[in-house]
DNA sequence: AAACAACCTAGTAAATTTCTAGGTTTTGTA
DNA sequence: TACAAAACCTAGAAATTTACTAGGTTGTTT
């Protein structure tokens, strides 16, 4: 599965943070309205945070907040930021930069992955956060 | 990940055969070949056996042949014999005919997933097996 | 008869994912 | 200034899935 539940919970959590685009939200209120892991929560929005998709204010009255406008915001980065990756397999020639696989000069179905990779890639950047909202 | 290496294998097993259509193909040879497990590969071609996708013959001189042409044996087909599934998603409302997810109503990601997974569909239905040897 | 190859069933080891536990630090408010 | 609420941080356990192993049986050709 390409998608696994960190990602689909990156994806409502981000979803119910836009939904309130004039405050701060609690991931308490998040846990309770969307019956998630408040400590799961905690650990995914950090990652958000890291990725530069979330701002945080500390402290009581403090919450999460997007840090761009929700339509400069694509699914595809939530999803790379809660998966690492949205590649269809665990590949080392798909990645760029990397040293290539060594099988890869006799690997038939490299080109193959690639245009998969690239069919999914092109899906989820063309979706914004504001188209899910 | 979408694909996880019993897919990839699949798929190198089903090239790997489809690359001598003119005799069977014993797995030994193709364990060899490709550096593959002999007995993972055994269960794996049984599976593409039952999913229609390959015929065999036992005994001496037995082996694993195309049940269909290459051209009409679509690496998705192949995908799904082996992965259960292509989608990206383990989420009921996107299964045909199944019960539905209980939060279906409420969630805002269906469509998101469903469009995801028809991108991915739609990809790996459009490469047969010949194009890819 | 012997060799070879598919077929079958179980189980195990490794990896990954999901979630829990128990804190600390920071900030607003009474 | 005490307190409550919230983010932040680290470690690890539980559950699940994946990949692979083990040891056979059955069928076919030479």
């Amino acid at each position: 599965m390409l998608v696994t539940t960190k990602g689909r919970y990156a994806l409502r959590l981000m979803i119910y943070i836009a939904s309130f685009p004039d405050r701060k939200v609690a991931l308490r209120e998040v846990a309770e309205s969307e019956c998630m892991s408040l400590k799961y929560l905690e650990q995914l929005a950090h990652e958000l945070v890291s990725c530069g998709l979330l701002s945080s204010a500390r402290g009581h009255g403090g919450g999460y907040y997007l840090a761009r406008p929700a339509d400069e915001i694509l699914a595809g980065d939530v999803l790379r930021a809660a998966e690492g990756s949205t590649s269809p397999v665990a590949c080392a020639a798909l990645e760029e930069g990397g040293e290539g696989c060594p099988r890869e000069d006799i690997c038939s179905t490299i080109a193959f992955w690639a245009g998969l990779d690239k069919a999914i890639e092109d899906y989820v950047d063309g979706v914004t956060l504001a188209d899910l909202t």
